[in-house]
DNA sequence: GACGAATATTCGTTCATGCGAATATATTGC
DNA sequence: GCAATATATTCGCATGAACGAATATTCGTC
């Protein structure tokens, strides 16, 4: 995965929220959308753009897809990412974003428990 | 500088060697052109974009337009350049641009020294 | 003020992407 | 098999970006 892939995967708003929530563990589509709160189809779109370049990786459970960051990333992956959850840190978004995660999380449990 | 404007940045191959050059110091857009390889016009169209980004900064010195990257880049920027000098170390690409920067500089010197 | 060098801008085209809307597919439980 | 839920894909459109080509601007020098 080259460096411009990388960021080609991170210059978009909605791709970078979602690579922020998965840097906290895997997660569903359904719940992506919630804290999102765009329409599910945007948010498959996204994980397919993703998924194309090497950026998550998914695996089915039942009805849920569940969408995670690679479990070997590259070194160069590695970096960056680490480099994003430094920055995000301050980001009021990304804040909202896992402040609803963790909403999310305690009302239905870990992906696979509605 | 919201963290997609810097991945904006980032995210095309060519500004990405042209930020990477400017890691090294300023330069003025012949050098930049040289090393490239590719048009003058679209040097000065890339650094245009990272201009009004806010990504590069720029000096007049003669005839020279000056590039440089910022003298105080917020804190994500100076993470995310320092994130990128790692990476870039192993990069084919990225090391023979350094290369033929050796061989620009030696032959014009510093910029504004034809 | 004309000329040359260095740089910037504009124009037209092509291509990728982001989006909403609609539809299709897969899985589970009855 | 059918319905319901979760997810994916397709389509059409609008926008932005990358590019080459051409042209414009800026500066120093004579």
């Amino acid at each position: 995965m080259s460096l411009v892939r990388i960021y080609e995967c991170l210059c978009d708003e909605t791709r970078l929220r979602i690579i922020q929530l998965l840097a906290r563990g895997p997660l569903c589509v359904c719940q992506l959308q919630s804290v999102l709160g765009i329409p599910q189809a945007r948010v498959s779109q996204h994980l397919s753009y993703l998924r194309e370049r090497g950026m998550v990786e998914n695996r089915r459970e039942g009805t849920w897809m569940i969408y995670s960051l690679p479990e070997q990333p590259s070194a160069e992956l590695s970096r960056h990412l680490a480099c994003l959850q430094d920055c995000s840190v301050s980001d009021r978004r990304f804040r909202g974003d896992l402040k609803k995660l963790q909403a999310a999380r305690s009302r239905c449990g870990e992906p696979g428990m509605p």
